[in-house]
DNA sequence: GTCTATATTCCGATAGAC
DNA sequence: GTCTATCGGAATATAGAC
């Protein structure tokens, strides 16, 4: 992919995750990059192509982050997801589904299933994740995997939308709960 | 507060649940309530007024729902919550503080205060039931109980999200979970 | 209080030159 | 691959008649 497109992309990530996918336009992208609009359009002709793309990348970087941390034990890996929203936290961004979750009535329906995609490969990791890490005593808690997978993504989800009203310490206490949770016996 | 202004609220309540507050527009209510964007303008002269209006009967609303409850024990306290958001759930419907949450960064100095206010209101009830909750043996869990609170509303946000991308049973598998981890001891 | 009409601005998108 | 220029449409908002 060209350098270019690769900017766009990133721009347009973190736009999705300041301000919204209908609330950034191709100005807001092609003004910090000095560029102009048409040149988007070169690129990506519609919004839609612009906003697929940018899920798709960030399911390609999850999927190449789990990866990574394969060999880890299941608590470490749930570190690991934690600190990616840690560090989004102290950019002042939100994630990417609960941003895009809040908008997807409004998208056309390729959006809807690659954001569908996304979520469906984070709550399939984290459930797996969960069940590994009880049968090895590394994670303990109560009642299905999938039931606690779906809440543990709420919290992270929802810890970024609380501490950009309430203040970020709203993660920090969210997150450290949460461990805390699932790692004391 | 005449029929009219009344209908409008309740219209942009439920456009900012279903599509988010920069998604719609005063055309969208004006013309299912069969009067012109003229007239929505003459009962809010800017968006941002009718975003305010709407976030203060949502305050009222919660408010005088949870006075209500003042009676019941915790636990019963809390499944009541839980109803509304399960209402909203088959309404097709977020939560208000998960959508504006989301646009926040693109609102006026007013809303935004107002979305905090909301935010302060329902994590210091929830706050005070859960610390009540424990003393009365209703509910049971380990940590602070503000650090609780904010996972539980994390939690009920995020399950009408992920109920929108993930279908609806997605909020009864978080809000079944969530109500065992606080009754079971 | 609601209307018609309009001002203004911005947006997504495209045509065609370079 | 990027530009200038522009189209068509939609949004917020206002002026003034009724």
């Amino acid at each position: 992919m060209s350098e270019t497109k690769d900017k766009i992309v990133a721009m347009a990530d973190r736009l999705v995750r300041t301000r919204g996918f209908n609330a950034f336009s191709y100005k807001d992208i092609a003004d910090p990059l000095d560029i102009k609009n048409a040149a988007v359009h070169y690129h990506f002709p519609a919004k839609a192509d612009l906003g697929v793309e940018v899920i798709e990348q960030e399911i390609e970087k999850f999927n190449s982050s789990t990866a990574k941390w394969k060999h880890l034990p299941e608590d470490e890996q749930l570190a690991k997801l934690v600190d990616v929203f840690r560090k989004h936290n102290g950019q002042g961004n939100i994630c990417l589904m609960g941003s895009l979750a809040t908008d997807f009535e409004t998208f056309s329906p390729p959006m809807q299933t690659k954001v569908q995609e996304m979520a469906n490969g984070i709550v399939s990791w984290l459930t797996n994740c969960l069940e590994q890490g009880r049968k090895n005593k590394r994670l303990h808690f109560k009642g299905a995997a999938d039931a606690r997978a779906l809440i543990i993504m709420s919290n992270l989800q929802s810890s970024l939308l609380l501490s950009r009203v309430m203040g970020p310490s709203a993660f920090r206490r969210i997150a450290d709960q949460l461990m805390e949770d699932l790692c004391q016996k």
